[in-house]
DNA sequence: CGAGGGACCTGGTTGC
DNA sequence: TGCAACCAGGTCCCTC
């Protein structure tokens, strides 16, 4: 379940391996993920990687004449490894490199995408509707406050809403409103902009800091199981129901919204 | 346009 | 023990 700073700590780890490398040849063995992997992706063969870049979870590897498009759903992972190493039963895709590496798109739940863009990534219709990366300036707590003043809807669905602010799922989008202090139920035309501006704060130092921890990870993410973990004993709500709230001890709820679980302090989130 | 719910998928856990 | 039911979760897409 890759949230932002996985994605971004794939990205960083996966970087250094690709940049300038030829890519030799794209394997596919299970081409029904998300979407069919469409065959045109083999027009990336023979081609150099000039960048690998990030928008919300989706990840754009760029070669000359088009772009990778990337998304690991919620258990796909992207690793190095030598590329005569032996598959497994979920081992998608690879992309064989000339150095005799690969990149190998690994999902077992296949939520996952992998896509052929010629366009410009960002005028495809999968990111072209995209909020604002949570962690540029472009996301201020004024913007939260102006884009919800006609939202009824509850706050949680409203910070994991990629059209508002990509990014923010659910386990991130529970500890945010935890260290807000605000009810997830909380409609969010009701929040003032006091509000807005600590759950903005608490949006933009969680992700940041899991992307500075995710950092220290990258060691892991060459390894053959290696995948960036959550700092699970960090997390003050998710997976914590019926266990003490860290402030006030009190048990903490869980609830669903849309389906999904959500954990919260009735006490100190209001 | 906003809101709500279905669909996709498999491994792990729980319950009978 | 074996099998069924359920849960986890990102996000697109369809309907109202």
């Amino acid at each position: 379940m890759p949230e932002l700073p996985e994605v971004e700590t794939t990205r960083r780890g996966l970087e250094p391996h690709l940049i300038q490398q030829t890519i030799k040849q794209i394997i596919i063995r299970k081409s029904h993920l998300r979407w069919p992997i469409p065959k045109e992706i083999q027009l990336a063969e023979k081609q150099i990687i000039t960048k690998i870049w990030r928008r919300g979870k989706y990840l754009i590897i760029a070669v000359p004449t088009g772009n990778l498009l990337l998304h690991l759903g919620m258990s796909g992972c992207l690793r190095i490894l030598p590329a005569e190493t032996p598959v497994n039963k979920h081992d998608h895709v690879d992309i064989v490199l000339q150095n005799a590496t690969c990149i190998r798109f690994t999902d077992p739940r296949r939520f996952g995408a992998l896509l052929w863009l010629e366009q410009d990534p960002l005028q495809h219709k999968l990111l072209k509707n995209l909020g604002p990366e949570p962690l540029t300036e472009d996301f201020t707590a004024e913007y939260l406050f102006q884009k919800t003043r006609t939202k009824k809807r509850a706050i949680k669905e409203v910070i994991m809403d990629s059209q508002i602010v990509v990014g923010v799922g659910n386990i991130y989008a529970a500890e945010a409103l935890f260290i807000a202090g605000i009810h997830p139920l909380r409609p969010a035309n009701e929040i003032t902009l006091i509000n807005y501006k600590k759950l903005h704060l608490a949006i933009k130092e969680i992700l940041a800091y899991a992307v500075k921890r995710g950092g220290t990870t990258i060691r892991d993410f060459l390894s053959s199981d290696g995948k960036p973990g959550y700092f699970k004993q960090e997390l003050k709500v998710y997976g914590r129901q019926g266990d003490p709230c860290v402030k006030c001890a009190k048990p903490l709820k869980q609830i669903r919204q849309q389906n999904r679980a959500t954990v919260f302090c009735s006490t100190c989130q209001k």
